[in-house]
DNA sequence: CACTTTTCCCAAAACGTTTTGGAAAAAGGA
DNA sequence: TCCTTTTTCCAAAACGTTTTGGGAAAAGTG
C-alpha cells in the first residue's frame, strides 16, 4: 500500500528543487508516526510531553516546515486573503494607503495567512479580478476599500455568504462588517474649528461623487456650518476627480475664487493639495495667510510644505490591523453584522489654519 | 476502498461553504471517470473530440473550476510568485511603482499564477519576509525590486537556487536574470541635451548611495558631460534620501546654489521635485527659466506642474511583464543568464528644459 | 478471418498534510 | 491479582486534483 517516496533530489536544470524535509522523511529520522509527530507539534494533549520535546527539537534541527498546500488542502482553507487595488483611481497617492496596506498585510502574516493582490484598472476588471479570487475558490476572504455608494461587489459577496469586510461604508442595508474613519465627525470638527477662528466664507473641496467618502466629508461640513450658525452655500461645494486630482482641483479652486464673496478657508482631501496650491500661487493668494487650508490625510507634502498644512489624520495601520483581525472572525462564522467599526480622526493644526486676515 | 464523498453542503454559521461542484462529481454527471474528465479539459489526445466537447460544455455549465490548492499539491507547483515591498523607502511615491506592479500582476493573471505581496519596514524584515516565503514553500519564484549595490536577498536566492528576477541590477557576479532601465543612457542623454542647449554647469541630485540605480545615473551623466567636453565638478553632485525626498533634495537645492559658479540645470529623479521647486522657489529662480530642469519618472506632478518638468519616461508596466515572462521561464528551468534586459528610456522635451538665459 | 495497431477510456497511485477511530501499554483501584 | 481507566501512539482515510500504466473496443491490415 505504501511507496517509499523518492526523497529529495537537488535540481538538475529542472528548476528549484526544495530541498527541506517533509512529514513522513521528518517521523521516519524520529522513529515515530507521521500522525503523532503532526500531532506533537500542533500541541496536541495525546502525545506525552517527553516526545513532544523531542519531536520539537527535531522539527527546528531538520528546519522542517509543514508544506503550506498541503495543509490548505486538508484542511479545505487556502490561508489566503485577497485584496485589489485600482491605481487608476488614485488610492495610492501617497503614504496613507500605504499605511493601511502595511497594517493589512502585517496582520495577516501574523495569522500565518497569505495575500493575494490583484490590480485592476477599472471597475470592471476590479469585479472580474474579485470574482477569480472567489470563485476560483483562491481564498478564504476579502476585503474591499475605495468603496461606492452602490458597490456591486458588497452584493455579489453577500449574495454568496463569502466572508469580506469592507474598509468604508456603502449603502447596502443588509448587515456587513466594516471598519470605516468618521469623516463626518472630522470634517465637523474641522470646519468648527475654523469657524471658531472666525471664519464665515468656508469651501469644500470634496472627492468624487459616486464614492461613499465624500459623502461623510460633506455631511460633517454641513453640520459644522450648522454647528457654528453659518449658512451653507452651494457655491462653496466643489467636487474634483480621481484621475487627476491635481488638475481638478487647481480649476475648482480658481472658480471658487471668481465668487463675489470667496472663501477665506478650504476643506479638502490631501490628495488635492497640489492643485490648489497651484491656483492660490497664481491668484496671488498665501496658503495659510489669506486662505485657511485644511486637508485630509496626513500626505508628505502636508509636513514638508511652508507653510506646513494643518490636516485630519486617520491612523490607517490600525485601521489595517482592525480589517483584518474583523475578516478573521468572519471567516470562522461569526455574524459580520457585529463588526462595524468607526475610527476618530485626529486633527493636527499646523500653519495653515489661521484666523481669517 | 473509496468511500462516498459527503457532497457539498450549503453552510450553516460555519462560514462560507463552497457551493461549487467538483471533479468527481461532475465526472458522475457525465458517466466518466475523473480521469478522462480531467484529460478533456486538459486538451489531451486521448480523449475523444466528442467527449472533449460534452465535457467542456458540461463543465461551463456546472460552473466547473479545478480546485487550485488540490491541482498545486499534486502539481508540486504552488502557481504563486511573491513580491516584497518596503514603502518606508518611498518607492510608492507615484506611478511608476504602480505601473511596474500593474504590469507585473496583469502578466501572472494571465499565466494563472497568483501574486502575494509581503509588505516591510525595513531591510531586515524585507528579508524576513522573503525567507518565510521561499523557506516556507509559498511561491514559485520571486520578484525583487529596489536593489541595492551589495543585496543579500540575491545571494541568498543564489545560494538556494531559487527562481527569481530582479526589476535593476546588483554587483554580484554569478550570473542571474534581470530587467533594468538603462538609467545610464537615460542620464547621459539627458546630459547632452542640456549641453547642447548651451548649459556648462550641469547639477546631478542623485538618488541615496548603496542603492543600484543612482550609479547608472551618475555613470550617464559623467559620461555625459564627458561627451560633451564639459569637466566634472564634485560639487555639483548631491545625493538625496530615501526617507524623505522632499527635505533632503531641498536642502541640497540651496546647497548647490550657494556656490560661486551655481548650476544652470539640473539633473534629478522626479520623486525629489517638490523639494528642488521649493528651494528654487525661495531662491526666487523660476524653474525652466533661470535654471533647466530633467527628472526622472514621468510623475503626475511633473505634467501637471506649470511650467511643465521634462522628463526621461521608464515604460514600467512594460517592464513589470517582462519580468513575469522572464521569471515563468527562469521556473521552468532555463538559465536565468540568458535573461538580462536593458530599457532604453525616453525622454519627454517639456518646458523645464530652455537654453541657460 | 486472424492479427496488429490505434482509439478511447479508466482504476489506482501520488502529492503532504490533518483527522478519525481505535489499540496497545501503562497506571490505578479493588 | 484482575479489572478499569488513562496515557500514548498509530494505521488508514480524506482533501481534490493530475499522472501512470494499462486494457478493452474499434479500426486497420494481410
Amino acid at each position: 500500500m505504501f511507496l517509499e517516496q523518492s526523497g529529495n533530489r537537488i535540481g538538475f536544470g529542472e528548476g528549484f528543487k526544495s530541498m527541506t524535509i517533509n512529514l513522513k522523511q521528518l517521523s521516519k529520522l524520529l522513529k515515530l508516526s507521521p500522525t503523532t509527530v503532526s500531532r506533537a507539534l500542533a500541541d496536541y494533549p495525546d502525545v506525552s510531553a517527553k516526545t513532544r520535546a523531542r519531536v520539537k527539537q527535531m522539527a527546528i534541527q531538520q528546519g522542517y516546515q509543514p508544506n503550506p498546500v498541503a495543509r490548505r488542502l486538508q484542511k479545505g482553507k487556502t490561508e489566503t486573503i485577497g485584496i485589489v487595488i485600482t491605481p487608476e483611481q488614485n488610492y495610492f497617492s501617497d503614504t496613507f494607503f500605504i499605511d493601511l496596506l502595511s497594517g493589512i498585510s502585517n496582520q495577516i502574516t501574523r495569522a500565518g495567512y497569505e495575500l493575494i493582490l490583484g490590480v485592476a484598472s477599472d471597475e470592471e476588471h476590479e469585479m472580474q479580478s474579485m470574482r477569480r479570487m472567489v470563485e476560483g475558490k483562491r481564498v478564504d476572504g476579502m476585503i474591499l476599500t475605495l468603496i461606492r455608494e452602490q458597490d456591486p461587489r458588497v452584493g455579489y459577496l453577500l449574495d454568496r455568504d463569502f466572508p469580506f469586510v469592507l474598509y468604508g461604508r456603502t449603502r447596502d442595508t443588509r448587515p456587513y462588517a466594516f471598519v470605516d474613519m468618521d469623516g463626518k465627525q472630522a470634517f465637523e470638527k474641522a470646519c468648527t474649528y475654523l469657524a471658531g477662528l472666525g471664519h464665515r466664507r468656508i469651501a469644500l473641496l470634496n472627492g468624487e461623487p459616486g464614492f461613499m467618502f465624500p459623502v461623510g466629508c460633506r455631511e460633517g461640513y454641513e453640520s459644522g456650518l450648522f454647528l457654528s450658525g453659518l449658512e451653507l452655500d452651494p457655491d462653496l461645494i466643489r467636487e474634483w476627480k480621481h484621475k487627476d486630482p491635481s488638475q481638478s482641483s487647481y480649476r475648482w479652486t480658481l472658480e471658487l475664487f471668481k465668487n463675489d464673496n470667496p472663501p477665506t478657508a478650504i476643506l479638502f482631501q490631501t490628495e488635492a493639495v497640489n492643485g490648489i496650491f497651484k491656483a492660490l500661487d497664481e491668484l496671488d493668494l498665501q496658503p495659510g495667510k489669506d486662505v485657511a487650508l485644511i486637508g485630509y490625510d496626513d500626505l508628505e507634502i502636508a509636513r514638508i510644505h511652508r507653510p506646513s498644512l494643518s490636516v485630519l489624520r486617520p491612523q490607517a495601520r490600525e485601521a489595517g490591523q482592525r480589517v483584518v483581525n474583523i475578516l478573521m472572525e468572519v471567516i470562522k462564522g461569526e455574524d459580520p453584522g457585529k463588526f462595524q467599526e468607526i475610527h476618530q480622526v485626529e486633527m493636527v493644526i499646523r500653519e495653515t489654519s489661521l484666523p481669517p486676515s
